[in-house]
DNA sequence: ACAAAAGTGTTTTCCCTACACCCATGA
DNA sequence: TCATGGGTGTAGGGAAAACACTTTTGT
């Protein structure tokens, strides 16, 4: 038995947000958990997880960076089962409204991270150490490739990445030098000559990702 | 149907070099592939391949740097059976004997990754692709953690461990600024007092490995 | 004109590289 | 004492941090 589970991020409102949702059948009924779903016959494990993401977000998985996390299958990770094995995936998702609560009666929400990890019994099944390995993988992943671009819609300001940096690495990064950084990495992002004019301020310059997938020099984390 | 299969990687004569079997059984009978076994109902995936590791290298895995690498789940990976997915991991070892073709009668042999890279049918199965996601992670993973280490005798020098790097780069590093940044990194090595004499030049300092598992700051791979 | 945010220049600091040099040993 | 590899010192270049400054908009 193989299942793809997923940790969908995303920011809404400047805060890093998870997406969970609450089981609805034992076990673990009523508990907060990540979406996920069975691997069928004809399919990869990818495409599971592709099909599972469009499911749950209504996005097109085409557009949105998908990853594997890894596999957790400890024997007694499922109680009904010991051989319920799951490849977890991290998805990283531009801000998306508020999930519908959908034909599958499962209430699915955005869960801001730091709840998500401070939760009173915290989530079903091996899930914490699913979204903590998950998150760490995010966290690293920024600093040497491209993914910041996958929260970010289709244009976006370098002021909309950079928030991406600080929600995910919880840091401030200088206006100036992160400007400087992204716009001289070859292919991290191009200039599409729009512009997008805000309720001060000047006018921010729109730009959207480019070829590159990894990133040098890469974006160092600060260290503390 | 899930597999563990395992890259096992190792310096032998200054060369990186990988364990390959040959198939004794249908498909890809007398062709070259990753060693590799099944998941057992009561272990988890890590515990299948450090049990894998132990019977093809006669190494006890818990000394060993043991990694995922990925899920291989493509439905016709395996021509047998459309839902054969695979586990696969990185192993990384000191230089070790020429294994013995043993009991399993099974012909293990080291065989330089150039060659591995380079077989005129490749690797059964998928396991050309496996192999170049594992050396890539290997490559990547130098630099940012300290598992270089993994690849020295529990007592080495920084010779040794410079001799990792230029191994698993294809590079040549400086002597001295190597030397500075390692025995700088917090946690890298530790200095065990003991000496290695050898046929010229001055004895080298003996080190083991470290506490740190993350190396900072990082060692950057050489642009080209 | 002013506030606010975008974007550019400039200085300072720090790290990495390159390479000269010293150290310890065997022959 | 010479050859050989281990290990340290140091000057110079380049990148990144810090921050002052200019630009462009809405009100």
């Amino acid at each position: 038995m193989l299942t793809a589970d997923l940790v969908i991020l995303t920011i809404r409102d400047g805060t890093l947000c998870l997406l969970v949702v609450e089981r609805g059948n034992e076990p673990f009924r009523g508990c907060l958990a990540l979406p996920g779903g069975f691997l069928r016959g004809d399919e990869s494990i990818g495409e599971t997880a592709a099909r599972e993401l469009s499911e749950e977000t209504g996005v097109d998985a085409e557009e949105l960076h998908l990853q594997q996390v890894g596999v957790y299958s400890a024997p007694d990770r499922d109680p009904r089962s010991p051989r319920v094995v799951t490849c977890a995936h991290l998805a990283i998702a531009p801000g998306l409204p508020l999930p519908s609560a959908g034909s599958d009666a499962r209430a699915a929400q955005w869960l801001p991270i730091s709840e998500a990890l401070e939760l009173r019994d915290g989530l079903a099944f091996d899930h914490d150490e699913i979204l903590r390995d998950a998150l760490e993988l995010a966290r690293a992943g920024l600093q040497f490739s491209t993914i910041a671009t996958a929260f970010c819609s289709p244009e976006f300001t370098i002021s909309d990445l950079r928030e991406v940096y600080e929600c995910v690495w919880d840091v401030e990064l200088d206006r100036s030098n992160f400007h400087r950084k992204v716009t001289e990495a070859e292919g991290f992002v191009v200039p599409t000559g729009r512009r997008r004019s805000t309720v001060n301020g000047r006018p921010a310059a729109l730009y959207r990702a480019g070829d590159a997938t990894s990133l040098s020099p890469p974006m160092m984390r600060p260290s503390r």
